[in-house]
RNA sequence: CGGGGUGUAGCGCAGAGGGCAGCGCGCCGCGUUUGGGACGCGGAGGUCGACGGUUCAAGUCCGUCCACCCCGACCA
């Protein structure tokens, strides 16, 4: 490819709304371009590179046995309604009508599309087991799109579906994924851990990210660097240390002025913020017979601790929760900063298991300005459930081995469900077993978007200059830099142009900078769209018999003999292709 | 959805107090230059986010809306 004809532009400045390097560094090197909040093109420079990301997975999930398909974008509602997710996913579903006002969706994932394929396709267990995947467009229409292509509203994603007579087979392809996963990404050279993780809207009950680490992440992941116990914070265990045993004392009502916090309260009460106990007020949303239904949630930490949604959400089943606003709070006879679960009707109370352990608290009494001291879970108020709802937080306990477990941030590049048999049950998606019994599929569901593997891998490799990709994402294997110029004598460019057909014709993806710019323009442009290998024809060199060989990660440039420069190219490119290949390695999944 | 911020040329920005819409980069033409974002001369390019209001006069003042970005909520 000739840079005079690319269709794309370098810029000197990023635009003022990109923060994040890969955000700033895509769209300065021309690889992406916004059209709207959380929705990019791909320019050519990032269509190859994805092509190339995407040819991997086609790679590693072909070796698994996967058929690619294509499966539509634009659903009928109908499918959704089927499986109960048209009402149970909120606005993030794309929907509108067709001309005839039908209910239509934009896919946001394509569970319903293949179940309602296997319903008509698969009769017999001799048809399983089976793995199909597509490479699709996806729309989901998230609240708050960000740091360029990491979080995006339309997006690529390779997403695959096992279908397996039973839960054995469905293991052997779940675990085949986390082998592919791995050889994925170990092949676009991005460090992944595997994180135990919520099953979330997918369903199902078992399930993997594999997450990128990077402060610039936005999920929060608990490591024990001890036993290696790895889980997003959503799900993430600890061990509670039980307080010391105490005689339980009588209650007794305080006066708290200004003591609207566990801040407040302890320091007005000179007690360790562990004595308190923490009311978090949500709003719970249930879905009862495709009708939504609010309650109001009366959700207890203790002080020290942090609610943990997800694990809140999931113990009292909940579609959704959110905050409560005031008046919610108020319309049941509590009162925010002085809450107390004594003496309240008409709320869901969930306790975490801690508070039943721990005596003589401090609660709030449902009145302004007043506390209760010696408040004692079982004597003095009793909850609907009790439950693990408390977030862990770095430096808390690691539930396997004990270790202060470290919480980092990172990007979740790829997925895993166990999905179990609720979408074939939905749907009546059953073949007939070798025991002439009718059964529902095994379905299990993977996926991986590309784009924000993309952005991942510049996330890492990429300096003050620009993107360092990896040869086996790169959109080119080779940058030819002519510091020849149209106007001057030709040779310097005769020889580049000679050289650019003799690398086209050995098969190397080159692209080759022919403009008339100087030489500073020419090798900025090289480093900012980060081709690992660069070449450089100039009278400099050229005097000497010879080109210029630089690696985009490296310093030093070397002078190649012309006559030896195709060998070296191809010998450079089998090296830093077989530094790639090396990092592929066999895994293990831990049960 | 809550909080904060920004909308002026492709990109980055300046335009107190209303009075001819600007600068740098980029782009086009001519010439010089040529190993790390060169220089001269000449040019093109704008519903100043949108709508409404105040005014003789609005990029600037007032109102409403929209878009985009950041934090939170939410989310594979």
């Amino acid at each position: 490819m000739r840079m005079s004809k690319l269709f794309s532009q370098t810029l000197r400045e990023a635009p003022a709304d990109a923060e994040i390097p890969s955000h700033k560094l895509l769209v300065r090197a021309g690889y992406i371009h916004q059209l709207a909040a959380g929705i990019f093109t791909a320019m050519p420079l990032a269509h190859r590179s994805l092509t190339k990301i995407e040819d991997i997975m086609r790679e590693e999930i072909n070796a698994i046995g996967g058929q690619e398909m294509s499966m539509p974008v634009i659903h009928p509602a109908e499918i959704w309604k089927r499986t109960g997710r048209w009402s149970k996913v909120g606005p993030e579903m794309g929907r509108f009508k067709d001309r005839n006002g039908r209910d239509m969706a934009l896919a946001m994932t394509h569970e319903e599309a293949v179940v309602d394929i296997i319903k008509d396709e698969i009769q017999s267990y001799r048809q399983l087991p089976v793995l199909i995947y597509h490479i699709q467009t996806k729309w989901r229409d998230d609240p708050r799109p960000r740091a360029g292509l990491i979080r995006v509203r339309e997006f690529t994603m390779k997403d695959s579906y096992s279908l397996d007579r039973d839960w054995d087979g469905l293991d052997r392809q779940y675990q085949d994924h986390y082998q592919a996963y791995f050889n994925i990404f170990n092949r676009c050279k991005l460090p992944v851990i595997a994180v135990e993780s919520d099953v979330g809207m997918m369903g199902g009950n078992m399930a993997h990210e594999f997450m990128y680490l990077t402060p610039v992440g936005e999920d929060t992941l608990l490591l024990c660097e001890e036993c290696g116990y790895k889980a997003n914070r959503q799900i993430a265990e600890f061990q509670k240390q039980k307080p010391p045993q105490e005689k339980e004392r009588t209650l007794e009502k305080v006066e708290t002025p200004d003591a609207k916090t566990i801040q407040d309260l302890t320091e007005l009460l000179e007690i360790p913020d562990r004595k308190t106990s923490k009311v978090v007020f949500m709003m719970a949303t249930h879905l009862r017979e495709e009708e939504e239904v609010n309650q109001l949630v009366f959700a207890i930490v203790r002080g020290d601790m942090e609610l943990n949604e997800t694990k809140l959400a999931n113990a009292i089943k909940a579609k959704s929760l959110r905050p409560a606003e005031a008046e919610d709070i108020q319309a049941v006879g509590a009162v925010p900063g002085y809450a107390s679960p004594i003496g309240l009707d008409d709320v869901l109370v969930v306790v975490d298991d801690l508070i039943p352990e721990s005596p003589n608290m401090v609660a709030g009494a449902n009145e302004e300005e007043y506390h209760y001291l010696n408040v004692n879970y079982g004597r003095d108020y009793e909850a609907d459930l009790v439950a693990d709802i408390a977030a862990a937080q770095d430096g808390d306990l690691c539930p396997h081995c004990g270790s202060p477990l470290k919480e980092v941030r990172g990007i979740e590049v790829g997925n895993i469900f166990k999905l179990g048999t609720w979408y074939s049950e939905a749907v009546g998606a059953t073949f007939q077993d070798n025991d002439g019994q009718e059964k529902p599929v095994v379905m299990g569901s993977y996926g991986i978007g590309s784009g924000r593997l993309l952005a991942s891998i510049v996330e890492e490799y990429n300096d003050e200059y620009g993107l360092i990709l990896p040869i086996s994402v790169a959109p080119y294997q080779v940058h030819l830099v002519s510091l020849g110029k149209s106007s001057g004598g030709g040779e310097v460019q005769a020889a580049a142009e000679e050289l650019y057909q003799s690398l086209n014709a050995q098969g190397v993806e080159v692209l080759f900078d022919d403009r008339d710019e100087s030489p500073g323009v020419k090798f900025n442009d090289a480093d900012l769209i980060g081709v690992p290998i660069r070449l450089t024809v100039g009278a400099r060199s050229l005097e000497k018999g010879s080109i210029e060989m630089k690696l985009r990660d490296e310093k030093e440039r070397e002078l190649i003999p012309e006559g030896e420069v195709l060998e070296r190219v191809q010998k450079t490119i089998q090296k830093l292709s077989k530094e790639i290949e090396d990092r592929i390695v066999p895994v293990h999944l831990e049960e």
